[in-house]
DNA sequence: GAATTCCCCTG
DNA sequence: CAGGTGATATTG
């Protein structure tokens, strides 16, 4: 029997395709459609590693609803009442890759600290983590400290100690055992070969971050210019300043752009060192300093779009905060850039008060939106109401996968894949139902010009960028 | 490496 | 519904 309801597009599947997805438990066949087990009243995903039930023993549905509906209750294994893209919904992967990231991000964390933020027992992650990269976390960690130490020895000019700091080390004697017992170097050895000038004046640190020319500032400058926040950032003709947050603590940092040497100067004002490497990642996620240009722009040619529209060296603008993100993103719903950042300062101004009018300070907070009223907003009240909702989302569940987000009403696919785009590390997200990109497409075509949008896979960010005016 | 948890089948 | 089987994830 099969109860598929037409009520979901993507579920005009054949009988036998779903039954074959089912017993090869085809991981491309998650979440478009359900297994209800009618002996036990339990449903699962076509993945779920539990014993496999008869043919004659299960119904499908096309949500996780209709099935919780007609009185299945979800798997306790495979989880198939959380939301597709989900932590839980992804399961190991994801914890893995959660701990690589925290693992080389916050490198004063021990690994009984990283274990407990993801919720497992530092046996079990040491286990997954050897079984999924061949190396043990404590190991990773030192090489990844290693390798920091090296960065900074030779793109700033930090005292030794301070860079021992800064890579988790309680003092520079262990940084000089472990570095000279892995690379035959001592720090100092290192450090002759670095020719910067200049001190560390006061608390500002300088670091120099390098790119894959060709970089195109004047496109990511004008579009952080247009929608800048003006307490907590400040861009300029040649540089971007910002408050950010790394491991709770705010940061200024400001990033100069030096063309001729293909770099960033970038100057830190931070209160504790271990930070430093978390926001060395912020900017480098905010300048998209990683990106490969030419890998893109061969993709991007691929996919139709003419040579004439292509930017060389385009740049992804980032958003490394996800309640930023999220906020730009609910405001931005519908109605011009302009209009958007107008209000975005609006609340930035009203509930994120600065002492000096000179000072920047961080975006606001969860907590404090979440308590507010907005009523002095101008937008719809629907809109107000889910920025408040967000917001006490994010106080509630500040970690949860940002596809979560799509439970909270007025957070539908196109907020939740711009964020993915601005925030997310996932360089493919392609906006498909963004009006700007639907109208130029359509214009485009007009002129016989066709993109496959496909094609441009996985670089689909740049696609959407490109399709932007700004 | 054992114990626990969870699922599904059969009677 | 109870009892038994098999399988995987996770812990102590």
């Amino acid at each position: 029997m099969l109860l598929i309801a037409q009520t979901n597009p993507t579920m005009n599947l054949p009988i036998a395709t779903i039954q074959r997805a089912r017993i090869a438990r085809d991981p491309r066949f998650d979440g478009l459609f359900f297994v209800a087990v009618k002996t036990t009243g339990i449903f699962c995903r076509p993945i779920c590693r539990a014993r496999m039930p008869l043919e004659k023993n299960v119904d499908y549905y096309a949500s996780a609803i209709q099935a919780m509906d007609q009185g299945f209750r979800p798997c306790l294994m495979c989880r198939p009442d959380s939301a597709p893209g989900s932590f839980a919904w992804k399961g190991v992967e994801t914890t893995v890759e959660r701990g690589v990231k925290l693992l080389s991000s916050r490198l004063s964390l021990n690994i009984a600290e990283i274990s407990e933020k993801l919720g497992i027992s530092t046996r079990y992650f040491n286990r997954l983590f050897e079984q999924h990269l061949q190396i043990s976390p404590k190991r990773y960690q030192l090489l990844n400290r290693l390798l920091f130490a090296k960065q900074l020895l030779h793109e700033s000019t930090l005292p030794i100690e301070q860079v021992a700091h800064a890579c988790g080390f309680n003092a520079a004697k262990p940084l000089q055992h472990h570095m000279k017992a892995n690379t035959g170097l001592t720090p100092s050895q290192i450090r002759r070969a670095n020719s910067l000038k200049g001190g560390n004046e006061g608390s500002e640190i300088i670091v120099y971050l390098s790119y894959r020319p060709p970089y195109q500032w004047s496109h990511i400058q004008a579009f952080f210019k247009l929608r800048e926040i003006h307490s907590n950032e400040f861009v300029d003709d040649s540089s971007i300043s910002k408050v950010i947050k790394v491991g709770g603590q705010n940061v200024l940092f400001k990033a100069l752009h030096q063309a001729e040497q293909n770099r960033f100067e970038v100057r830190f004002l931070l209160s504790d060192l271990s930070v430093l490497k978390g926001s060395i990642g912020v900017v480098k996620k905010m300048l998209d300093l990683s990106c490969d240009p030419h890998a893109i722009a061969s993709s991007l040619k691929q996919s139709g779009m003419p040579e004439s529209m292509l930017r060389s060296g385009i740049r992804l603008p980032g958003i490394n905060d996800r309640f930023e993100a999220g906020c730009r993103a609910i405001v931005g719903q519908q109605v011009t850039v302009k209009a958007a950042i107008g209000q975005l300062n609006l609340l930035q101004n009203t509930l994120a008060k600065r002492a000096n009018p000179d000072d920047l300070i961080a975006f606001v907070s969860p907590a404090r939106v979440a308590g507010a009223d907005l009523s002095f907003l101008k937008m719809p009240n629907a809109r107000k109401a889910t920025l408040k909702a967000f917001a006490e989302f994010m106080t509630q569940r500040p970690n949860a996968s940002i596809a979560e987000w799509l439970t909270i009403k007025g957070i539908g696919t196109w907020t939740v894949n711009y964020v993915n785009m601005r925030h997310s590390d996932n360089p493919d997200v392609f906006l498909a139902t963004d009006l700007v990109v639907k109208n130029k497409l359509k214009k485009l075509a007009e002129q016989q010009v066709n993109i496959d949008a496909d094609t441009a896979a996985p670089w689909r960010s740049y696609l959407t960028l490109n399709l932007w005016d700004l």
